[in-house]
DNA sequence: CCCACGTTACGGTCGCGGCCGAAGAGTCCG
DNA sequence: CGGACTCTTCGGCCGCGACCGTAACGTGGG
């Protein structure tokens, strides 16, 4: 007969767990590399702003933890979540976290103003699109039938066909549901993660219908890809600028 | 033009809402209220094996913190998870907390043993069923056309009208989804969750399909659910033993 | 009315863990 | 081969927070 994991192990486990992300630095590193990009060890301690040794220390606990993933190049060592399920746990947290308590602050400079609205409009979460661009796709394949909503969150068989039409099969892969939503923090609203959303983040990169502002996650819609949007989705327009 | 929640407030609400599940008698009193009951402050204390003073420190915490609710009744204070939402993300963090990290491990005595196989066997999960039950029930709810979980995971419109049916119909209420996958900690499969689940679970207790043992999260089969199960869904009886 | 029990408030102890700086190991480049 | 750079290791400091015991508080029962 098989047992359950015993109550202790699983109480420890999930204590352990927590304790990684309980930290102020070690959470900023976790929500940095929500980008689904590899980050340095340096570029982590700069951006949370410790010392690289105490940030080093961190990387190691995330490591052995399982959350993050480590390869090292040269003299330098490459870090990144562990997997989706990862980055799906983090962004459960974290919208937990932060909505309804306290409405949204006001950005101070007009850089950070502009920063924080061009994240608003489209950005990639994880391996997807999030942000009013990745809400308004979401809504737009609900719409036509391609995605279902209502009674939970799956492709429909019209969704399955829309994708392998577009040259993006989805296959099946592992535990990875083909279509999971993904509470968007700006939207407050489920967007197309999984399998299904890596493709079509993926597929959107590749066919220039977006492209990244800089190095940061923030994407833009390109006049091609808006084209492209509004025939296969009829995604209006005005809600990808 | 709306701006995203500054990134230090997410990551400080991120690192707080870990750490109140960082400790090993908090992550203790939140496994234990997983079973969807509201405990006493007292119980808890001896559950975990701390003294109630300290019990109380911690339940103000996670009042705080918006995990539990609490509510007075006479000398005693009832406790529970917040809300289904709460429960999920605890559920979801154990899960990716306990599995696969070392086997289970046998329990030391029969007594252990035999509840063991009885939370194996079929238990609650919050408010709805888990376990062998509970995914026998989601497993055949799923070849019989009313549930799909290959493109994600949602109700079919026949399993609407099977609910409608069975004289609960399942109505969208604010943000909890109709139907979501649960990652089951001992099968390692999702079982149905969301407000079909908790539909589901409470017609099964209603209706006698199965019932509590003693006062634990254990639930089993009668004879009579067995042969409604066996009925409606085609549940293999011997599923359910 | 008083006692028993569950709960809360306070003060004090103790250990864990985050932080830094300095020195060392490894890598790339001129 | 030496200098610049990145990352790691080590030692030591400091503060937070988990815990308990004690004492007060409130409720419900005899």
């Amino acid at each position: 007969m098989p047992s359950m994991p015993s109550s202790e192990r699983v109480t420890s486990g999930l204590a352990a767990l927590a304790a990684l992300l309980a930290d102020e630095t070690r959470a900023r590193f976790c929500l940095a590399l929500l980008d689904g990009r590899a980050w340095t060890a340096g570029e982590l301690a700069r951006h949370a702003g410790v010392a690289p040794s105490t940030a080093s220390a961190h990387i190691d606990r995330l490591v052995e933890g399982g959350l993050l993933a480590a390869e090292r190049q040269g003299r330098h060592r490459y870090v990144r979540l562990a997997d989706a399920q990862v980055a799906h746990l983090i962004e459960d947290l974290a919208a937990h976290a932060a909505p309804g308590h306290g409405r949204p602050d006001r950005p101070r400079t007009l850089r950070a103003a502009s920063a924080a609205g061009a994240l608003a409009r489209g950005r990639t979460c994880y391996d997807h699109l999030a942000g009013r661009l990745g809400i308004a796709v979401t809504e737009a394949m609900t719409e036509r039938g391609l995605l279902r909503q209502d009674t939970g969150f799956a492709l429909t068989d019209a969704g399955l066909r829309w994708f392998a039409g577009l040259g993006a099969p989805l296959a099946p892969s592992g535990r990875r549901p083909l279509a999971r939503g993904c509470l968007d923090w700006t939207e407050r609203r489920p967007h197309l993660a999984g399998i299904a959303g890596a493709a079509l983040c993926h597929h959107a990169l590749e066919a220039e219908w977006c492209e990244r502002i800089g190095s940061t996650r923030a994407v833009q819609v390109t006049p091609e890809g808006e084209r492209a949007l509004t025939e296969l989705l009829g995604v209006p327009a005005a809600a990808l600028r």
